[in-house]
RNA sequence: GGGGGCGUAGCUCAGUCUGGUAGAGCAACUGACUUUUAAUCAGUAGGUCUUGGGUUCAAGUCCCAACGCCCCCA
């Protein structure tokens, strides 16, 4: 690899380094605070303006911003709860910390010991007497005020784009505190956390390819599991009566902005339960795991990143400053549109704006008691309980057909253009769904669960007992996405086995296609009734965090090789 | 699979329509500066314009193909 011309002038950097008897590539470091902690806990009031406290503070980060004036040199320093300037003096520092800073670049991750205190402007800041340099940087990072916007070099160097652009960050936070509510909640109602074989000789329980990797010494074919379903229903016959697994399932099927190859899904089963128990479930988990994200903190950054970014534009404290007083969304939103100056906003800008009013928007709805986050240019309502509608009834409703007369949805077919001839019927049921009602529950602003498929569409779910032609299934549709699936589940291994055989016959189009008769072995020591409930982990933290692709809520999101 | 867009300095982007010496800001280098904060000021240097073909006197620019990424549709 040729170094450019900025790589060796580091590399030179790093060698004077080692001449002042410093190790370049530091050593442990004990006792620094974090960043927020520090400014947290400063209390101003004692000190004099100009004056430093004596108590010694040791903190440390990466340097993104470096002033050197001469005999006084500035550096902000970022660790993953903030930033923090640092200031060293000619007069005060000791000789070696000075040396050392005079070689810092952008990006080096120091150590600084010193005192607090405010500069002129106010700023809180470390004065270092002593400078530890913990690793050279010999990459230049990004730029300072853009930081790394290539999409493409984003997910291939995500280690440059999390400490350049702190929303990155941010999300990823996010998903670690929603998965860990939906750990505690489960926790709460007795379900206990397992883990089953992601490398199955046997693939099942989701209509899907699998990845095939080989084990040498057994000299098997193994599959990366698309489903922990059997696994997991095993475990109900074993009597553990509320399992649920949080962890990846690989499915090898095209990339988009909703799908990943490998993506984590939460599935559980809970014994004696059913599809009605998985909605309350779903609601409960996903409503209070939106009722958790840290709205003040969204709006403070992205109110932040406006008066950052958006110094030239006159008008614009005219418009938040309008705003402040308003709880009225929709007339601020208005107000906006209506200003000739918003019309003429540079369009990053204009997305900030709506994504303030929108986070306003939210925090006023919920401390009016609703459970209320933005996603794109809308707010989506995740106050329980959610809307249940049933399959049959969408359809009358959106596509003005009832369910059971094939004749009228093929007739509503044709006239939407979809090619019915020759397609069965619950094949054409299913795509006059898809174009008559999903469109429409993606423009809703709250979750729906759709419920009670015909049972054509679904012909390995357990049918409802009064009416035959219902499966016992629901999916929730949020945004526009499918983000829950669940069943009541079957246990009769008589017609769990005669399914798997209808499976290998090639018809059917709904989970398991190869006969696993460990499985149905299983089920007849009995498994108990229950219901069965799956997660898109993904897209719910997409949902949480607003983010508009998988690829942002996934940390080394699948990329295609470079050369 | 189909359609559209993008790929220029380490980073962020102009330049492509209308072919004619490859540009700016940040970063870097040299110098000045003890309260800066996207520090400032003066100067210097930095390029296989993704890759490969083609058209042309001349290609970052036009044409074809490949590679990678993004978006929309199925």
């Amino acid at each position: 690899m040729s170094e450019s011309q900025l790589e060796q002038d580091r590399q030179q950097k790093l060698e004077k380094i080692r001449a002042l008897g410093i190790d370049p590539y530091g050593w442990r470091f004990d006792g620094a605070r974090p960043l927020a902690d520090v400014r947290a806990g400063f209390d101003a009031s004692p000190l004099p303006q100009g004056e430093k406290s004596t108590d010694p503070v040791r903190v440390a980060g990466r340097i993104m911003l470096h002033r050197d004036i001469g005999k006084l040199i500035f550096m902000t320093i970022q660790d993953s709860s903030g930033r923090m300037q640092v200031a060293l003096s000619k007069r005060d520092a000791d000789e070696k910390a000075w040396n050392l800073a005079k070689l810092l670049d952008l990006g080096d991750l120091v150590g600084a010991d010193g005192n607090l205190g405010l500069t002129r402007t106010g700023e809180l800041t470390v004065w270092a007497t002593s400078l530890t340099i913990l690793s050279k940087c010999l990459t230049p990072p990004p730029e300072k005020w853009h930081g790394l916007t290539d999409v493409e070099a984003r997910y291939r160097q995500r280690y440059v784009d999390l400490f350049a652009n702190p929303d990155v960050a941010a999300v990823f936070k996010k998903r670690s505190r929603i998965i860990d509510h939906i750990r505690r909640f489960l926790g709460d109602r007795g379900f206990l956390e397992v883990e089953t074989p992601m490398m199955q000789p046997i693939y099942g329980g989701a209509a899907a390819r699998p990845f095939v990797t080989h084990h040498n010494t057994l000299d098997i074919d193994l599959y990366l599991r698309i489903s922990p379903e059997l696994y997991l229903k095993r475990l109900l016959v074993g009597g553990l009566e509320r399992v649920f697994e949080i962890n990846r399932n690989f499915r090898n099927e095209g990339i988009s902005t909703r799908h990943n190859p490998e993506f984590t899904m939460m599935e559980l089963y809970m014994a004696c339960g059913d599809y009605n128990d998985m909605m309350e479930l779903t609601e409960g988990m996903v409503s209070s795991a939106a009722a958790a994200m840290p709205i003040d903190e969204d709006l403070e950054r992205a109110k932040k990143g406006i008066n950052e970014k958006a110094e030239d534009y006159q008008a614009f404290d005219k418009i938040v400053k309008a705003s402040e007083g308003s709880e009225d969304f929709l007339a601020w939103r208005k107000m906006l549109e209506n200003e000739n100056i918003f019309v003429a906003l540079d369009e990053k800008i204009k997305n900030l704006l709506v994504k303030v009013a929108l986070l306003r928007e939210a925090r006023h709805l919920q401390s009016k008691g609703q459970i209320v986050l933005p996603f794109g240019n809308q707010l989506i309502d995740f106050t329980p309980p959610w809307r249940r509608e049933t399959y049959a009834g969408l359809l009358a409703e959106h596509a003005g057909v009832d369910m059971r007369d094939a004749a009228a949805v093929r007739a509503k077919a044709r006239e939407l253009g979809i090619a019915e001839a020759g397609k069965a019927d619950e094949v054409v049921i299913n795509d006059l769904f898809e174009r008559a009602v999903e469109p429409a529950l993606a423009r809703l602003n709250c979750p729906v669960f759709v419920k009670d498929y015909p049972a054509a569409l679904c012909p390995l779910t357990r049918r409802d007992p009064n009416d035959p032609t219902l499966a016992l299934r629901f999916e929730c549709y949020i945004a526009g996405m499918e983000v829950a699936n669940a069943y009541t589940e079957l246990n009769d291994p008589a017609v769990q086995e005669a399914n798997f055989r209808t499976q290998l016959a090639g018809q059917g189009d709904e989970t398991m296609a190869v006969m696993d008769e460990d499985f149905v072995a299983a089920l007849r020591y009995g498994m108990p009734p229950a219901g069965g409930l799956g997660i898109g982990i993904d897209r719910i933290v997409m949902l949480l965090t607003n983010s508009p692709s998988i690829r942002d809520v996934i940390l080394f999101p699948q990329m295609r090789p470079t050369e």
